[in-house]
RNA sequence: UGGGGGAUCGUUCAACGGUAGGACAGCGGACUCUGACUCCGUCGAUCAAGGUUCAAAUCCUUGUCCCCCAGCCA
């Protein structure tokens, strides 16, 4: 893996001495590491660390396997010592040999090795029989005949205990033989259980007589038909730890509440007893992350199975370009604590960024041409200039691009009437065609129906071969571009989130995180033109298309589609932020950027369950523009703005915006987006006639502010 | 109202009784044949109230808020 990322995070000398006598213990900080550590100490495995990464093969890895993959194999590695891989396959009934072959693919791409221990709890099934026979022999477990539904009753509530069974003092010899005809399918499903005898009455709801194998008699992708009973995962879990000798049974928050358990079940047969430890899952904005709702995402088709691009799946992320490098890194930075926490995709980007910068070939494309034609270069005239892969990595060599009378540039990037901020090409603007030549503008042809530009014609200055001027003069842009008769045509996917929201599990009570998806979250550009030498692109190589981003070969659509490419992640776009942030809205921030639909235009497949316009129409969205503004006593969020929405009266609104503008008059004349048609409200301080939409929060929110000079009252389409 | 966890810049991780630090994001600037990269600067936090202490994010008390648990899922 290579990662020098250990040593440029670890704290000084001094903290090695934690490693204990061993002295194998590298890293010092996060709290897991600090157990470790302290076992060793103590000896209390004698200095042993291995770990497992045991994933249930019911669904594609994703960015928070990814998590618990690094984790669990870099702290074995940290320590020297072993990791296993294990599928944690005991419920047939949604496990799919198609999952098993996915995780194993995906864990070796991240650059994992588990030599020959990937194992099964299929493989134990045996030996927990075993066990759990045993269980019973020592009064610890018992056959129930309870429905689920008779069980749910008995099992009490939060705060009341339950009730004991009716079967649970079943003797011991009666057990063994049930359970024996349990495992020889003798009964219907659910029609009976084998349950641990705990306690009734414990404030630990999963310490009340919990299930330990049920009944299915569902072909298992493994064990095919041989078994009519399979244990539950509590049971299974520490018991599979326990037989490979894990040192460290790493998991998620959630199953802290089952470590007495895991706990209980490995004393009761004095096995071998591993430490369980529980860590926050990640949780990524604008993405989900839980197995169910990608399963549903794929299963009704809002998205184009498990590896689309736009999933945080390891093999959709695989698709898009991103590398194991990256997503190890993000891994290694986003660290491992116990707090709920909800890490920032931008955080994702950056590593992608970062990684790919270093080691992606550049090449121009272009994905909106626009057709430029050079006035004074020869007709039929071809030069070939050669062009460095990589800025700053000569070793990655250069291509030969050629050039020609005719090329294409980037619609973005010719201005007819430019902002002297904009240094790209304009009328009588001169720039650098990137390692090609100076051009001016001289010419703009319009389309005379609808006034579109359809064609540029220029001028170069033949002195400027090679992209420098002999006299010394400075062009402020340089741009990317093709020849229009040497380039080739390809298509190309633009992927945004997923999400329009940064937390769409999180929506009010009763909505469903579907209507938060993004419906321009892919829009599929065609007629891209492509320097050739991308005609046989590699999959697995990203490349930087320059100005623009990232981009791989899509392997899926490949063979007679014509080329395709994935957009993997864009460059940071300064010159995007300034545009947007131009105009009027003075602090813009995060409001405006969590609105941003980065696929400016295009056609869109619209692939969401979103609300239709007929009803995102029933909000009645006005200017306003702000008269008054005062503070709210009493409140230290609250402002009180009177609004001109163009009635005769002004409208009272109270805006939960103060935190962002510690000089409220600021806020005067600003014309701004007012929900009209909102049910008044009697608040503490007054009435409320409206909602002004704002974003963010505390300080960095921002208001929508409105361009132009439309009137107050006008209608907001 | 039971049990188990958690609260530190916008986000995330650190600081383990002794200067609250890093990363991402933001903002400003330098550089630039990618408005990229890089570099420099800057903004910015200890849930609250008490207490112990020369000294508290850290220890104690009380409170507040958030997450998880009532599958024959994992």
């Amino acid at each position: 893996m290579g990662e020098t990322q250990d040593s440029i995070t670890a704290r000084p000398k001094a903290s090695e001495e934690d490693a204990g006598s061993n002295g194998t213990a590298p890293k010092p900080t996060d709290f897991i590491r600090a157990i470790i550590n302290e076992h060793n100490r103590t000896g209390r495995f004698g200095g042993r660390v291995h770990t497992r990464f045991p994933p249930e093969p019911n669904g594609y890895l994703h960015i928070g396997h990814a998590k618990s993959v690094c984790l669990n194999f870099k702290i074995a590695a940290d320590y020297k010592g072993l990791c296993n891989l294990r599928m944690d396959d005991t419920n047939p009934v949604k496990e799919d040999l198609e999952y098993i072959e996915s995780i194993i693919r995906d864990v070796r791409w991240l650059g994992f090795d588990w030599d020959d221990r990937l194992y099964y709890a299929s493989d134990y099934y045996e030996k927990l029989y075993c066990f759990a026979v045993e269980l019973i022999r020592r009064g610890k477990a018992y056959v129930c005949d309870q429905s689920p539904e008779e069980m749910r009753q008995f099992r009490g509530t939060l705060t009341e205990p339950g009730r004991e069974s009716p079967y649970r003092n079943r003797s011991i010899e009666e057990n063994v033989t049930l359970f024996e005809l349990m495992r020889a399918g003798e009964f219907k499903e659910g029609e009976k259980t084998l349950r641990a005898k705990i306690d009734m009455a414990s404030p630990n709801l999963n310490m009340r007589d919990p299930v330990t194998y049920r009944i299915l008699h569902t072909t298992h992708h493994r064990t095919g038909d041989k078994w009519h009973i399979y244990p539950m995962y509590d049971f299974a879990h520490c018991f599979s730890d326990s037989i490979e000798g894990i040192t460290h049974s790493i998991c998620t928050l959630e199953f802290e509440d089952h470590r007495p358990l895991y706990d209980w079940y490995l004393d009761v047969l004095e096995a071998y007893h591993p430490q369980q430890i529980e860590f926050a899952r990640l949780n990524l904005t604008y993405t989900v992350m839980s197995k169910r709702k990608l399963l549903q995402l794929v299963q009704q088709k809002y998205v184009n199975g498990w590896d689309d691009p736009r999933m945080p799946t390891i093999s959709g992320m695989r698709r898009r370009g991103y590398t194991p490098e990256a997503i190890r890194n993000f891994c290694e930075r986003i660290g491992v604590a116990k707090n709920d926490s909800m890490v920032d995709v931008e955080l994702l980007e950056f590593c992608v960024r970062e990684d790919l910068n270093l080691k992606s070939p550049r090449r121009m494309a272009v994905l909106k041409p626009l057709k430029v034609v050079i006035e004074n270069y020869p007709e039929g005239r071809t030069e070939e200039f050669e062009i460095p892969n990589h800025p700053d990595v000569p070793a990655m060599g250069s291509r030969k691009v050629p050039f020609s009378k005719v090329v294409y540039i980037e619609r973005d990037d010719f201005m007819e009437d430019p902002s002297p901020k904009f240094f790209r090409l304009g009328p009588g603007k001169e720039v650098r065609l990137r390692g090609a030549y100076f051009v001016t503008c001289t010419g703009v042809k319009k389309d005379t129906a609808t006034g579109g530009i359809t064609e540029l014609t220029c001028t170069y200055d033949p002195a400027t071969r090679g992209g420098d001027a002999p006299d010394g003069r400075k062009v402020k842009g340089t741009l990317h571009w093709v020849s229009a008769e040497h380039s080739i045509e390809a298509s190309i996917n633009l992927y945004d989130r997923l999400f329009r929201v940064p937390n769409p599990e999180g929506g009010e009570e009763g909505t469903d995180f579907l209507s938060y998806l993004n419906p321009g979250s892919l829009s599929v550009l065609t007629g891209c033109r492509l320097e050739s030498s991308l005609a046989d692109a590699d999959p697995e190589i990203t490349y930087q298309f320059e100005r623009q981003g990232y981009f791989c070969a899509d392997p899926g659509s490949a063979p007679k589609g014509g080329l395709v490419f994935n957009r993997t992640v864009t460059l940071r776009d300064t010159w995007a932020k300034i545009e947007k942030g131009k105009p009027s809205s003075e602090p813009p921030k995060k409001a405006a950027k969590e609105q941003k639909a980065r696929p400016v235009s295009q056609p869109e497949k619209a692939s969401a369950d979103t609300i239709s316009i007929d009803e995102f129409g029933r909000i009645d969205l006005r200017v306003g523009l702000i008269r008054e503004v005062s503070l709210v006593e009493g409140s230290s969020k609250l402002l009180k703005l009177m609004v001109d929405v163009g009635e005769e009266r002004l409208r009272q609104i109270f805006a939960g915006i103060r935190p962002a503008y510690p000089d409220p008059d600021d806020l005067l004349g600003k014309k701004v987006a007012v929900v009209a048609n909102l049910k008044e409200r009697q608040m503490k301080f007054g009435l409320s006639q409206g909602m002004i939409l704002a974003g963010g929060e505390g300080e960095r929110m921002g208001i929508v502010t409105l361009n132009g000079d439309p009137k107050p009252g006008d209608k907001i389409s």
